[in-house]
DNA sequence: CTTCGTTGCTAAATCGGGTTAGCGCCCGCT
DNA sequence: AGCGGGCGCTAACCCGATTTAGCAACGAAG
């Protein structure tokens, strides 16, 4: 059906010359190696003439560099984050010429080692491990053959491998000197996790370290965390059912809301109590859910940088796949990408009612 | 690093025999061509043990197969829609053991050219062209290399290539049967499109098809839609406005909003004007958006089935490439997903207060 | 008129596997 | 004994590139 690709022997064969010589010259090694400038005039202007652009898969065969990488994470359609952490590494690749694979192991350690051998067997330069919430995973055994990062992600066990990871305490800080800068120095309270670094889900590391900011910044300004709820799982029926149980018993002037989901639930719960955000109530949280622009009012919300998160991951894999096998010796970085503060309209001033009644 | 790869030659050799006579055997192809149980079994063993598994890419440079395929979209990140496609696809795909190229174009013609020409230098069995958004689309030229298959698109100029589709008309009859069998008969308005199939962005498939199902159903009925606005994007903002707008002049039964995002506005609307759902106004909408089970009351939509869609592509790619070049005279048949409905909370009877004013 | 050194290119091997043609060997038949 | 015919395997070539080693041609030096 098509006509047969433009193979090197086909430019040599136009250019009057042999196959390595073509190969010499398009490889911009004509020089080093005295190659006439007739020559490679003629080379230059077969290639150009009949579009030559040499077969990767051979090239891949020869140099084992297949110009691609493996993008194997946990999940791929969990939600719009998941796509930008994609499209944050694709253009990245693309920048360099480099296509991604794309797997997704579903929790599951055999189709992970599946998937790992796929992309193996098809000679992948380098390797991302990503997971869709940030938490720490243990590293499969297959890893030895390529370079690789982690995204969103820490090893259990202490390993050579660079990870890239949101800044969540740097999140958590920011969270709360929105509050303080507002004004709140009362009736804070947490919706998600409880008030001491106990009360987490210890595999969720963006809970952990969230915490650990708000507390820090808090603790700076010298203000206490009022009260907390935590909820089972980070989802707006959960978000709801905690606020409310909070506003059984209390009057908050400020929530901190440990993602947009929970946000969700808790706008529900104080429209049902009659308290208008942000009038009554500021409230602030994390993730910037395409949600949270919908709403009304917008939510203010510390962002989780995926597209930034993917293109990192992929930077900080070239550079290891660059010093390829040099130096392998260093043990892994870890990257920090800052999570951007979107200021938006459910933080306002404590308005100067009666305190909180308990 | 790694220890090098098992080759076929290690096979070999472990079995003490030669390189194609190892081939032969682990092709399956040994029967045919008459080699010994022994050997056969040593072979095996051999491979067994040696944890054999082929170098695709070598495969590829032989037999021109890599048992890859390209997904190329307009955009991978615009919504967690587009992460369901993709995992159809990929899960289809992984079922016969294949593994996604993923690329995004971006609308840009340059760089869908580039793309096309990275897969095709990565030589790909297949290609998988992706819109997020239902529509017609022009194919790039560099088509003809490799088989494919739209994917939630149809082409412009009449092509030879399998189309898959969500069967939106059937979507347009299902919401609008949602609202005629809970008894509504008058004072149904549309949000998003006018009333009149000339009222539509004609770019937009979706919109079109679902206006003809909407009103083929209720036609069927003997109903007729009261009114509509349109909105020039569908996005919450203007279902906001455009509810709005109608609740000015009109008091709705049920609203069937052309998407779930401007339901969301739909719903601030009504809350402002201090209408209840679904006591008051009936609402239903299409997308399934993950939204739609956020908000309070649940939104009653027909989902489009993105997973399926991606699923079905892949399965409809490969009965491309089986029948490679046989028989590829017949025009490309639509395929058309059914889109099923998600029925929660916000179609209710209509009250049997006053009928509309105006 | 040799011999050596450049210059400018090509022959040949390589990557890892698939495929075709054909080579020995053993058997049976005459 | 000689011949023909399966059987069981392997030599050799191919895919499309890269890379190393080395060949011819020419000029300069001895």
């Amino acid at each position: 059906m098509s006509p047969r690709r433009v193979t090197l022997a086909d430019v040599a064969k136009a250019a009057g010359v042999s196959r390595p010589t073509a190969s010499l010259v398009l490889s911009g090694r004509g020089r080093e190696l005295r190659i006439s400038q007739d020559v490679e005039q003629r080379v230059l202007r077969a290639a150009e003439e009949l579009q030559y652009r040499p077969n990767i898969v051979s090239v891949g065969l020869r140099t084992g560099t297949t110009r691609t990488i493996g993008f194997v994470s946990d999940t791929v359609a969990t939600s719009r984050l998941a796509g930008d952490m994609i499209k944050g590494a694709l253009e990245a690749a693309r920048d360099r010429g480099f296509m991604l694979f794309i797997g997704e192991t579903e929790g599951d350690d055999k189709l992970e080692l599946l998937l790992l051998q796929a992309m193996h067997d098809r000679q992948v330069d380098g390797l991302i491990l990503a997971s869709m919430f940030t938490r720490t995973i243990k590293l499969p055994k297959a890893l030895t053959a390529a370079p690789a990062v982690l995204l969103n992600a820490l090893p259990e066990q202490p390993a050579p491998l660079p990870a890239i990871l949101p800044d969540e305490v740097e999140a958590g800080r920011r969270a709360a000197r929105v509050l303080l800068e507002a004004g709140h120095r009362d009736g804070i309270y947490l919706i998600g996790v409880g008030p001491g670094l106990r009360d987490v889900p210890s595999e969720s590391l963006a809970a952990v370290e969230r915490l650990v900011g708000i507390r820090e910044a808090l603790g700076e300004a010298g203000v206490e965390v009022a009260g907390a709820r935590t909820c089972p799982d980070w989802q707006p029926e959960y978000g709801l059912a905690a606020t409310r149980d909070l506003l059984l018993t209390a009057r908050p002037r400020a929530l901190i809301c440990f993602n947009d989901r929970i946000a969700m639930g808790a706008y529900q719960a104080l429209d049902d109590f009659g308290l208008k955000v942000p009038a009554d109530v500021s409230v602030v949280s994390f993730d910037d859910h395409p949600i949270a622009s919908w709403v009304r009012p917008q939510l203010t919300t510390v962002a989780l940088p995926h597209y930034e998160l993917g293109r990192k991951a992929v930077d900080v894999l070239f550079t290891e796949i660059d010093r390829d096998r040099s130096d392998r010796d260093r043990v892994g970085e870890v990257h920090r990408v800052p999570m951007p503060l979107r200021s938006r309209e459910s933080v306002a001033p404590p308005s100067a009612v009666e305190r909180p009644a308990g």
